[in-house]
DNA sequence: AAATGTTTGTTAATCCATTCACATAGTAGC
DNA sequence: GCTACTATGTGAATGGATTAACAAACATTT
């Protein structure tokens, strides 16, 4: 699994989902083996970064056949930790949180959201989704110890106040929609999706693009 | 204001809405100077980065002085062309969608959702938000010609068939929530925001960290 | 107006990631 | 088993972005 001797970069890192969704769809449609230039047309992503991510997790292949896909969707599952579920919370229930439970990761069972938070008495002790809506001041109260894990879907002038609370009650990895740039313990993980940044950095090389990007 | 013989990294394009929404917001705060190092401690960028961005766009500060903030605030908005308002049409109303333009990037009156297209009868012919939804198969029809950017939050399988149909109609920056990786033509702009690898890119990061991030 | 202090813009150094290119190791066919 | 292919894994080269560090430029004070 893990390589000791070989550091995992963090464009790696950002790229171990994308392969193992293609592994995955691969593998479920019967592939066996796959080379890294045939991956590469699938996922638009250069053979050569394809061999040297792969490599970064041990010897995966075999020189003059490629890659088993069975292996690699083992390999990238045991990466993932799929097979352990993780619960996660979220803080949050207007449109775009309420969105993200119904989605709720579907084609991820690993992946699910548990229990949803807000401050607004009309949601707070409602159901969205099969999912129930706590009042956030019960935070420390009904979370439960399985959840290291939060997705912050509340105005940005909130989110100083979540983050700490988030922090008290054990969450070390938190993705937040936010765009308000926050001070977090060295030990938790934090991941922005800044909807507004995308967008006008998108039309900006939209704009001002002579080459293709 | 872009200077001709400095090239903008791609790295600082990302962060130029990051400089904006920050200056605006010192703006309004009535503070008429700032230093790149005290910007620094607001964004959690080194001061180094952001005085080597700024100056790829001219020379906006002032030795011994720092720059003023309503400078910043001009010239960030003139590269992303704030005065003129860009009109957006959303394909796929489901949750997300939905989330989306009610939200309507409310902080940002220059960008709007004008219209949407769904292909599911119970939705066509309503209205979220104020916006109209229309037959997905009707885009040529209803579409006007001022609208060149396009936000997808369909189904992965159903954008194959999405991205022609926009680039078809003239559309020629795509952000997309759809993970499924499209052939798109070479002067189409396009930028996904997949949820999933996000959440478990960021899981990845947090279960194996020694270091933090 | 001179002296002191401050902060930029940029050159050079470093770091990180991608890409090239090929020796090596294994496959497939005969 | 031997020969001809094929595709990996990686050392070396390249490219891109960040960071350090400082000369030059301006502000401020006296």
């Amino acid at each position: 699994m893990l390589n000791a001797r070989a550091r995992v970069s963090k464009a790696t890192v950002r790229r171990i989902p994308l392969y193992y969704r293609a592994v995955q769809q691969l593998q479920q449609q019967g592939v066996k083996r796959i080379r890294s230039e045939r991956l590469s047309e699938i996922i638009h992503i250069p053979s050569a970064t394809i061999r040297r991510d792969f490599s970064s997790f041990g010897e995966l292949g075999k020189s003059g056949y490629g890659y088993s896909v069975d292996t690699l969707v083992d390999e990238f599952g045991k990466l993932l930790e799929v097979q352990d579920a993780e619960n996660i919370l979220l803080v949050g229930c207007g449109g775009l949180g309420a969105a993200l439970i119904e989605n709720n990761f579907r084609r991820n069972p690993d992946l699910n959201i548990t229990m949803a938070f807000d401050i607004d008495p009309a949601k707070i002790g409602t159901e969205i989704g099969g999912v129930p809506v706590y009042d956030f001041r019960e935070l420390a109260m009904r979370v439960t110890p399985d959840i290291k894990t939060a997705i912050i879907a509340v105005p940005s002038s909130a989110q100083p106040q979540v983050i700490p609370a988030l922090e008290g009650i054990g969450i070390d990895a938190i993705l937040t929609f936010a765009p308000q740039p926050v001070v977090c313990l060295p030990t938790t993980t934090i991941r922005y999706i800044d909807l507004t940044s995308e967008l006008q950095s998108l039309l900006f090389t939209a704009h001002h693009q002579q080459l293709a990007d």
